[in-house]
DNA sequence: CTGTTTACAATCGCTGTTGTATGTAACAGC
DNA sequence: GCTGTTACATACAACAGCGATTGTAAACAG
Protein backbone atom coordinates (compact mmCIF):
# COMPACT_ATOMS: atom_id res chain seq x y z
CA UNK A 1 0.00 0.00 0.00
CA UNK A 2 2.08 2.90 -1.07
CA UNK A 3 1.78 6.08 0.63
CA UNK A 4 2.21 9.30 0.06
CA UNK A 5 5.47 11.12 0.34
CA UNK A 6 4.95 13.10 3.62
CA UNK A 7 3.64 9.67 4.89
CA UNK A 8 7.39 8.19 3.36
CA UNK A 9 9.12 11.13 5.21
CA UNK A 10 6.78 10.59 8.59
CA UNK A 11 8.39 6.53 8.43
CA UNK A 12 11.66 7.59 7.47
CA UNK A 13 11.54 9.41 10.28
CA UNK A 14 10.07 6.44 12.54
CA UNK A 15 12.88 4.73 11.53
CA UNK A 16 15.45 6.68 12.80
CA UNK A 17 14.02 7.51 15.88
CA UNK A 18 13.36 4.02 16.80
CA UNK A 19 17.14 3.16 15.51
CA UNK A 20 17.90 6.09 17.93
CA UNK A 21 16.23 4.18 21.22
CA UNK A 22 17.58 0.70 20.09
CA UNK A 23 21.00 1.76 19.49
CA UNK A 24 20.94 4.07 22.50
CA UNK A 25 19.38 0.80 24.60
CA UNK A 26 21.24 -1.90 23.41
CA UNK A 27 24.78 -0.46 21.40
CA UNK A 28 24.43 -0.09 17.67
CA UNK A 29 26.45 -3.48 16.87
CA UNK A 30 23.55 -5.40 19.08
CA UNK A 31 20.74 -3.79 17.11
CA UNK A 32 19.62 -5.53 14.22
CA UNK A 33 17.65 -4.02 11.62
CA UNK A 34 14.98 -6.02 12.18
CA UNK A 35 14.79 -5.00 15.64
CA UNK A 36 14.45 -1.10 14.21
CA UNK A 37 11.81 -2.10 11.30
CA UNK A 38 9.65 -3.73 14.38
CA UNK A 39 9.89 -1.21 16.34
CA UNK A 40 9.17 1.72 13.95
CA UNK A 41 6.44 -0.73 12.75
CA UNK A 42 7.77 -1.44 9.40
CA UNK A 43 9.41 -4.28 7.93
CA UNK A 44 12.91 -4.48 7.13
CA UNK A 45 12.35 -3.58 3.41
CA UNK A 46 10.97 0.01 4.68
CA UNK A 47 14.79 0.23 6.25
CA UNK A 48 16.70 -0.94 3.14
CA UNK A 49 14.34 1.37 1.54
CA UNK A 50 15.38 4.54 3.03
CA UNK A 51 19.05 3.58 4.17
CA UNK A 52 21.73 1.30 2.23
CA UNK A 53 22.36 -0.38 5.31
CA UNK A 54 23.12 0.24 9.27
CA UNK A 55 26.16 2.15 8.31
CA UNK A 56 24.31 4.73 6.31
CA UNK A 57 21.80 4.70 8.76
CA UNK A 58 23.89 5.66 11.84
CA UNK A 59 26.00 7.84 9.56
CA UNK A 60 22.18 9.57 8.86
CA UNK A 61 21.68 9.57 12.61
CA UNK A 62 25.13 11.27 13.63
CA UNK A 63 23.83 13.86 11.00
CA UNK A 64 21.11 15.53 13.02
CA UNK A 65 22.76 17.03 15.64
CA UNK A 66 26.51 17.00 14.44
CA UNK A 67 26.77 20.82 12.87
CA UNK A 68 28.58 21.08 9.95
CA UNK A 69 32.63 21.96 10.65
CA UNK A 70 32.56 24.67 7.79
CA UNK A 71 29.93 26.06 10.13
CA UNK A 72 32.32 25.90 12.95
CA UNK A 73 35.21 26.88 11.03
CA UNK A 74 32.77 30.30 10.13
CA UNK A 75 32.06 30.67 14.06
CA UNK A 76 35.68 30.58 15.33
CA UNK A 77 37.36 32.59 12.94
CA UNK A 78 34.34 35.04 12.08
CA UNK A 79 35.38 37.49 14.62
CA UNK A 80 38.51 37.83 13.49
CA UNK A 81 40.82 40.16 14.99
CA UNK A 82 38.39 41.18 17.68
CA UNK A 83 38.58 38.52 20.99
CA UNK A 84 39.23 35.67 19.22
CA UNK A 85 39.64 33.58 22.93
CA UNK A 86 36.16 34.77 24.12
CA UNK A 87 34.47 33.54 21.06
CA UNK A 88 36.34 29.96 21.46
CA UNK A 89 35.57 29.78 25.21
CA UNK A 90 31.54 30.20 23.98
CA UNK A 91 31.51 27.60 21.42
CA UNK A 92 32.74 25.28 24.08
CA UNK A 93 30.55 26.30 26.61
CA UNK A 94 27.72 26.30 24.16
CA UNK A 95 29.04 22.64 22.74
CA UNK A 96 28.24 20.93 26.71
CA UNK A 97 25.03 23.25 27.47
CA UNK A 98 23.77 22.78 24.17
CA UNK A 99 23.96 19.08 25.30
CA UNK A 100 22.18 19.39 28.43
CA UNK A 101 19.34 21.80 27.06
CA UNK A 102 18.68 19.12 23.82
CA UNK A 103 17.65 15.63 24.62
CA UNK A 104 17.85 14.18 21.47
CA UNK A 105 21.60 15.72 21.22
CA UNK A 106 22.16 13.90 24.29
CA UNK A 107 21.07 10.26 23.57
CA UNK A 108 22.91 10.59 20.04
CA UNK A 109 26.10 11.36 21.58
CA UNK A 110 25.67 8.62 24.21
CA UNK A 111 25.52 6.52 21.63
CA UNK A 112 28.52 7.90 19.68
CA UNK A 113 30.65 8.34 23.03
CA UNK A 114 29.41 4.89 24.62
CA UNK A 115 27.18 2.84 22.63
CA UNK A 116 29.14 2.05 19.17
CA UNK A 117 32.21 0.78 17.98
CA UNK A 118 34.79 2.47 15.75
CA UNK A 119 35.76 0.45 13.60
CA UNK A 120 36.21 0.97 9.75
CA UNK A 121 33.80 -1.89 8.66
CA UNK A 122 31.12 0.86 10.27
CA UNK A 123 32.11 2.99 6.86
CA UNK A 124 32.84 6.77 6.63
CA UNK A 125 30.66 7.59 9.86
CA UNK A 126 33.86 6.88 12.04
CA UNK A 127 36.40 8.84 9.19
CA UNK A 128 34.16 11.74 8.82
CA UNK A 129 34.14 11.58 12.38
CA UNK A 130 37.72 11.38 13.27
CA UNK A 131 38.31 14.47 10.36
CA UNK A 132 35.95 16.21 12.50
CA UNK A 133 37.91 16.34 15.75
CA UNK A 134 40.66 16.89 14.28
CA UNK A 135 40.10 19.74 12.73
CA UNK A 136 38.20 20.98 15.75
CA UNK A 137 41.86 20.59 17.25
CA UNK A 138 43.24 22.67 14.62
CA UNK A 139 41.17 25.34 14.69
CA UNK A 140 41.37 25.25 18.54
CA UNK A 141 45.29 25.87 18.08
CA UNK A 142 44.92 28.31 15.17
CA UNK A 143 43.10 30.60 17.59
CA UNK A 144 45.84 30.76 20.35
CA UNK A 145 48.73 30.50 17.98
CA UNK A 146 46.73 34.30 17.16
CA UNK A 147 47.48 34.91 20.84
CA UNK A 148 50.50 33.29 21.45
CA UNK A 149 52.36 36.55 23.17
CA UNK A 150 49.61 36.57 25.80
CA UNK A 151 50.11 32.60 26.69
CA UNK A 152 52.01 32.17 29.95
CA UNK A 153 55.90 30.85 29.81
CA UNK A 154 56.09 27.11 28.70
CA UNK A 155 52.64 27.36 27.12
CA UNK A 156 52.82 26.53 23.66
CA UNK A 157 49.43 26.98 21.37
CA UNK A 158 49.26 23.39 20.53
CA UNK A 159 49.60 22.36 24.16
CA UNK A 160 46.68 25.22 24.97
CA UNK A 161 44.53 23.56 22.08
CA UNK A 162 45.10 20.20 23.29
CA UNK A 163 44.16 20.48 27.00
CA UNK A 164 41.11 22.72 25.64
CA UNK A 165 39.58 19.55 23.43
CA UNK A 166 40.58 17.74 26.11
CA UNK A 167 38.09 19.77 28.66
CA UNK A 168 35.50 19.76 26.18
CA UNK A 169 35.75 15.78 24.85
CA UNK A 170 35.96 15.07 28.47
CA UNK A 171 32.72 16.97 30.07
CA UNK A 172 31.20 15.36 26.89
CA UNK A 173 31.76 12.32 28.22
CA UNK A 174 31.46 12.05 31.97
CA UNK A 175 28.01 14.53 30.93
CA UNK A 176 26.64 11.81 29.06
CA UNK A 177 27.63 9.20 31.09
CA UNK A 178 25.59 10.91 34.08
CA UNK A 179 23.43 13.24 33.00
CA UNK A 180 22.69 16.08 35.91
CA UNK A 181 25.76 17.58 35.90
CA UNK A 182 25.75 21.70 36.01
CA UNK A 183 24.60 24.72 34.22
CA UNK A 184 25.68 27.26 32.32
CA UNK A 185 27.67 28.98 35.17
CA UNK A 186 29.53 26.30 36.19
CA UNK A 187 30.29 25.09 32.78
CA UNK A 188 31.86 28.70 31.84
CA UNK A 189 33.36 29.29 34.86
CA UNK A 190 35.39 25.84 34.25
CA UNK A 191 36.44 26.56 30.68
CA UNK A 192 37.56 29.98 32.35
CA UNK A 193 39.56 27.96 34.53
CA UNK A 194 41.10 26.21 32.52
CA UNK A 195 41.80 29.43 30.12
CA UNK A 196 42.80 32.14 33.27
CA UNK A 197 45.68 29.35 33.72
CA UNK A 198 46.29 29.49 29.95
CA UNK A 199 46.84 32.87 29.69
CA UNK A 200 47.70 35.56 32.98
CA UNK A 201 45.76 38.23 31.26
CA UNK A 202 42.12 36.33 30.99
CA UNK A 203 39.07 37.66 32.52
CA UNK A 204 35.90 36.24 32.26
CA UNK B 1 46.38 -33.88 23.29
CA UNK B 2 46.24 -32.74 27.10
CA UNK B 3 48.80 -30.48 28.11
CA UNK B 4 50.62 -29.39 31.21
CA UNK B 5 49.22 -26.73 33.71
CA UNK B 6 52.33 -24.28 32.61
CA UNK B 7 50.71 -25.26 28.90
CA UNK B 8 47.21 -24.16 29.71
CA UNK B 9 48.31 -20.62 30.87
CA UNK B 10 50.21 -20.51 27.74
CA UNK B 11 46.58 -20.80 25.66
CA UNK B 12 45.09 -18.93 28.58
CA UNK B 13 47.68 -15.67 27.47
CA UNK B 14 47.56 -16.69 23.90
CA UNK B 15 43.49 -16.47 24.12
CA UNK B 16 43.76 -13.03 25.94
CA UNK B 17 46.12 -11.71 23.47
CA UNK B 18 44.14 -12.72 20.34
CA UNK B 19 41.03 -11.10 21.78
CA UNK B 20 43.30 -7.99 22.40
CA UNK B 21 44.64 -7.63 19.15
CA UNK B 22 40.73 -8.83 17.09
CA UNK B 23 39.10 -6.60 19.39
CA UNK B 24 41.66 -3.37 18.47
CA UNK B 25 40.95 -3.97 15.21
CA UNK B 26 37.53 -4.59 14.55
CA UNK B 27 35.23 -3.82 17.71
CA UNK B 28 34.22 -6.16 20.19
CA UNK B 29 30.69 -6.87 19.14
CA UNK B 30 32.26 -7.59 15.32
CA UNK B 31 34.50 -10.31 17.02
CA UNK B 32 33.41 -13.74 17.11
CA UNK B 33 34.95 -16.23 19.86
CA UNK B 34 35.86 -18.37 16.71
CA UNK B 35 37.71 -15.81 14.94
CA UNK B 36 39.72 -15.39 18.46
CA UNK B 37 40.54 -18.69 18.75
CA UNK B 38 41.61 -19.45 15.63
CA UNK B 39 44.10 -16.19 15.60
CA UNK B 40 45.39 -18.05 19.31
CA UNK B 41 45.91 -21.26 17.64
CA UNK B 42 43.34 -23.59 19.07
CA UNK B 43 39.11 -23.68 18.86
CA UNK B 44 36.55 -22.29 20.38
CA UNK B 45 36.41 -25.68 23.16
CA UNK B 46 39.62 -24.14 24.73
CA UNK B 47 37.93 -20.55 24.75
CA UNK B 48 34.50 -21.59 26.49
CA UNK B 49 37.25 -23.85 28.56
CA UNK B 50 39.17 -20.88 29.70
CA UNK B 51 36.08 -18.37 29.57
CA UNK B 52 32.63 -18.28 30.26
CA UNK B 53 31.55 -16.17 27.28
CA UNK B 54 32.92 -13.52 25.58
CA UNK B 55 31.63 -10.83 28.36
CA UNK B 56 33.92 -12.51 30.97
CA UNK B 57 36.41 -12.58 28.50
CA UNK B 58 36.35 -8.54 27.82
CA UNK B 59 36.15 -8.41 31.60
CA UNK B 60 39.12 -10.84 32.27
CA UNK B 61 40.91 -8.67 29.16
CA UNK B 62 40.14 -5.18 31.22
CA UNK B 63 41.61 -6.30 34.97
CA UNK B 64 44.99 -6.55 33.12
CA UNK B 65 45.73 -3.04 32.83
CA UNK B 66 42.47 -1.35 35.58
CA UNK B 67 44.16 -0.73 38.89
CA UNK B 68 41.48 -1.91 41.81
CA UNK B 69 39.77 1.13 43.01
CA UNK B 70 41.47 0.10 46.58
CA UNK B 71 44.78 0.76 45.43
CA UNK B 72 43.88 4.19 43.96
CA UNK B 73 41.41 5.41 47.06
CA UNK B 74 45.10 4.26 49.40
CA UNK B 75 47.05 6.16 47.52
CA UNK B 76 45.28 9.63 46.98
CA UNK B 77 44.80 9.69 50.61
CA UNK B 78 47.58 7.37 51.99
CA UNK B 79 49.65 11.22 52.05
CA UNK B 80 46.85 12.80 54.75
CA UNK B 81 47.51 16.44 55.34
CA UNK B 82 50.95 16.41 53.72
CA UNK B 83 50.05 18.00 49.91
CA UNK B 84 46.84 16.10 49.37
CA UNK B 85 46.70 18.00 45.33
CA UNK B 86 49.75 17.29 44.42
CA UNK B 87 49.29 13.44 45.14
CA UNK B 88 46.73 13.89 42.82
CA UNK B 89 48.00 16.05 40.24
CA UNK B 90 50.68 13.20 39.95
CA UNK B 91 48.04 10.06 39.90
CA UNK B 92 46.97 12.56 36.81
CA UNK B 93 49.69 12.90 34.87
CA UNK B 94 51.10 9.18 36.04
CA UNK B 95 47.76 7.91 34.65
CA UNK B 96 48.01 9.59 31.25
CA UNK B 97 52.01 8.96 31.26
CA UNK B 98 51.51 5.71 31.89
CA UNK B 99 48.95 5.20 28.72
CA UNK B 100 52.23 6.81 26.54
CA UNK B 101 54.76 4.04 28.21
CA UNK B 102 52.72 0.87 28.22
CA UNK B 103 51.60 0.21 24.73
CA UNK B 104 49.61 -2.82 26.09
CA UNK B 105 47.36 -0.29 28.42
CA UNK B 106 47.41 1.68 25.16
CA UNK B 107 45.79 -0.80 23.22
CA UNK B 108 43.27 -2.05 26.46
CA UNK B 109 42.26 1.65 27.41
CA UNK B 110 41.68 1.90 23.11
CA UNK B 111 39.46 -0.73 23.12
CA UNK B 112 38.02 0.56 25.95
CA UNK B 113 37.27 4.09 25.13
CA UNK B 114 36.61 3.74 21.15
CA UNK B 115 35.82 -0.01 20.49
CA UNK B 116 33.46 -1.25 22.59
CA UNK B 117 29.70 -0.59 23.23
CA UNK B 118 28.86 -0.26 27.17
CA UNK B 119 25.46 -2.57 27.50
CA UNK B 120 23.81 -4.30 30.27
CA UNK B 121 24.61 -7.24 28.17
CA UNK B 122 28.14 -7.24 28.14
CA UNK B 123 27.48 -7.99 32.08
CA UNK B 124 29.82 -7.01 34.63
CA UNK B 125 31.95 -5.19 32.71
CA UNK B 126 30.35 -1.87 32.47
CA UNK B 127 28.75 -1.65 35.98
CA UNK B 128 32.20 -2.13 37.59
CA UNK B 129 33.54 0.41 35.03
CA UNK B 130 30.77 2.91 35.94
CA UNK B 131 31.42 2.30 39.34
CA UNK B 132 35.04 2.94 38.73
CA UNK B 133 34.60 6.11 37.48
CA UNK B 134 32.42 7.22 39.82
CA UNK B 135 34.10 6.40 42.84
CA UNK B 136 37.28 8.26 40.73
CA UNK B 137 35.14 11.70 40.91
CA UNK B 138 34.41 11.28 44.66
CA UNK B 139 37.91 10.55 45.54
CA UNK B 140 38.91 14.09 43.09
CA UNK B 141 36.39 15.70 45.17
CA UNK B 142 37.06 14.47 48.49
CA UNK B 143 40.55 15.71 48.26
CA UNK B 144 39.68 19.03 46.93
CA UNK B 145 36.86 19.35 50.11
CA UNK B 146 39.98 19.11 52.04
CA UNK B 147 41.58 22.12 50.89
CA UNK B 148 38.41 24.15 50.51
CA UNK B 149 39.47 27.43 51.43
CA UNK B 150 42.34 27.82 48.66
CA UNK B 151 40.06 27.22 46.10
CA UNK B 152 39.18 30.43 43.87
CA UNK B 153 35.72 32.15 44.74
CA UNK B 154 33.41 30.40 42.58
CA UNK B 155 35.22 27.34 42.82
CA UNK B 156 33.30 24.59 44.46
CA UNK B 157 34.96 21.03 45.02
CA UNK B 158 32.65 19.41 43.03
CA UNK B 159 33.32 21.93 40.75
CA UNK B 160 37.02 21.27 40.38
CA UNK B 161 36.64 17.96 40.70
CA UNK B 162 34.31 17.62 37.22
CA UNK B 163 36.85 19.63 35.94
CA UNK B 164 39.81 17.65 36.49
CA UNK B 165 37.92 14.68 35.78
CA UNK B 166 36.95 15.66 32.67
CA UNK B 167 40.27 16.75 31.69
CA UNK B 168 42.06 13.67 32.46
CA UNK B 169 38.97 11.51 30.43
CA UNK B 170 39.25 13.64 27.59
CA UNK B 171 43.23 13.48 27.46
CA UNK B 172 42.45 9.54 27.98
CA UNK B 173 40.01 9.82 25.04
CA UNK B 174 42.48 11.97 22.56
CA UNK B 175 45.64 10.30 23.16
CA UNK B 176 43.77 6.76 22.25
CA UNK B 177 42.20 7.88 19.20
CA UNK B 178 46.01 9.73 18.27
CA UNK B 179 48.38 8.25 20.38
CA UNK B 180 51.77 10.79 19.90
CA UNK B 181 50.64 13.22 21.60
CA UNK B 182 52.74 14.74 24.44
CA UNK B 183 55.51 14.06 27.23
CA UNK B 184 55.83 13.68 30.80
CA UNK B 185 56.37 17.65 30.76
CA UNK B 186 53.84 18.77 28.68
CA UNK B 187 51.13 16.68 30.44
CA UNK B 188 52.33 18.05 33.73
CA UNK B 189 52.48 21.58 32.50
CA UNK B 190 48.47 20.86 31.23
CA UNK B 191 47.24 19.46 35.35
CA UNK B 192 49.35 22.58 36.50
CA UNK B 193 47.49 25.02 34.41
CA UNK B 194 44.24 23.50 35.25
CA UNK B 195 45.30 23.55 38.86
CA UNK B 196 46.26 27.31 38.59
CA UNK B 197 42.75 28.05 37.71
CA UNK B 198 41.64 25.98 40.06
CA UNK B 199 43.56 27.52 43.06
CA UNK B 200 45.32 30.75 43.11
CA UNK B 201 48.42 29.70 45.46
CA UNK B 202 49.29 26.50 43.17
CA UNK B 203 53.00 26.83 42.38
CA UNK B 204 54.45 24.03 40.16
C1' DC C 1 -7.42 6.88 -17.93
C1' DT C 2 -3.18 4.49 -18.25
C1' DG C 3 1.64 3.45 -17.69
C1' DT C 4 5.22 4.10 -14.66
C1' DT C 5 7.31 4.61 -10.51
C1' DT C 6 7.22 4.70 -5.55
C1' DA C 7 7.18 2.73 -1.05
C1' DC C 8 7.14 -0.59 0.96
C1' DA C 9 5.96 -6.17 2.41
C1' DA C 10 7.07 -10.97 1.97
C1' DT C 11 9.98 -14.58 0.98
C1' DC C 12 14.38 -17.13 0.22
C1' DG C 13 18.93 -18.70 0.68
C1' DC C 14 22.96 -18.28 2.87
C1' DT C 15 26.35 -17.62 6.34
C1' DG C 16 27.96 -16.68 10.93
C1' DT C 17 27.63 -17.31 15.83
C1' DT C 18 26.40 -19.14 20.10
C1' DG C 19 25.92 -22.70 23.68
C1' DT C 20 26.23 -27.25 24.85
C1' DA C 21 27.27 -31.92 24.67
C1' DT C 22 30.36 -35.37 23.84
C1' DG C 23 34.83 -37.39 22.67
C1' DT C 24 39.71 -38.03 23.80
C1' DA C 25 44.39 -38.07 24.89
C1' DA C 26 47.66 -37.03 28.15
C1' DC C 27 49.00 -35.82 32.79
C1' DA C 28 49.07 -36.25 37.87
C1' DG C 29 48.26 -38.80 41.89
C1' DC C 30 48.27 -43.08 44.16
C1' DG D 1 49.73 -49.34 36.06
C1' DC D 2 45.36 -47.80 36.91
C1' DT D 3 42.21 -43.97 37.35
C1' DG D 4 40.18 -39.68 37.61
C1' DT D 5 40.65 -35.37 35.98
C1' DT D 6 42.33 -31.82 32.99
C1' DA D 7 42.63 -29.35 28.74
C1' DC D 8 41.21 -29.12 25.12
C1' DA D 9 38.94 -30.74 19.96
C1' DT D 10 34.91 -32.11 17.59
C1' DA D 11 30.21 -32.39 16.62
C1' DC D 12 25.48 -30.81 17.00
C1' DA D 13 21.44 -28.02 17.16
C1' DA D 14 19.33 -23.84 16.85
C1' DC D 15 18.83 -19.32 15.69
C1' DA D 16 19.71 -14.78 14.04
C1' DG D 17 20.83 -11.58 10.64
C1' DC D 18 21.94 -10.03 6.12
C1' DG D 19 21.37 -9.14 1.26
C1' DA D 20 18.78 -9.94 -2.74
C1' DT D 21 14.79 -10.89 -5.13
C1' DT D 22 10.14 -10.64 -6.02
C1' DG D 23 5.51 -9.09 -5.32
C1' DT D 24 2.09 -5.33 -5.05
C1' DA D 25 -1.00 -1.67 -4.35
C1' DA D 26 -1.31 2.87 -4.40
C1' DA D 27 0.37 7.51 -5.94
C1' DC D 28 1.56 10.34 -9.52
C1' DA D 29 2.67 12.09 -14.19
C1' DG D 30 1.08 12.66 -18.64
Amino acid sequence: MRRTKEDAEKTRIAILDSAERLFLERGVAHTSLDQIARDAGVTRGAVYWHFQNKGHLFHELLDQVRLPPEQLAERLCGAEDEQPLRVLRDVCVEAIVGLAEDEKKQRIFTILLHRCEFTDEMGEAAERHDAFVRQFIALFEKQFTVVTSRLRPGVTPQLAARALHGLVIGLFTDWTRDPPQFGREEVQRIFDTLLYGLLDDWRP
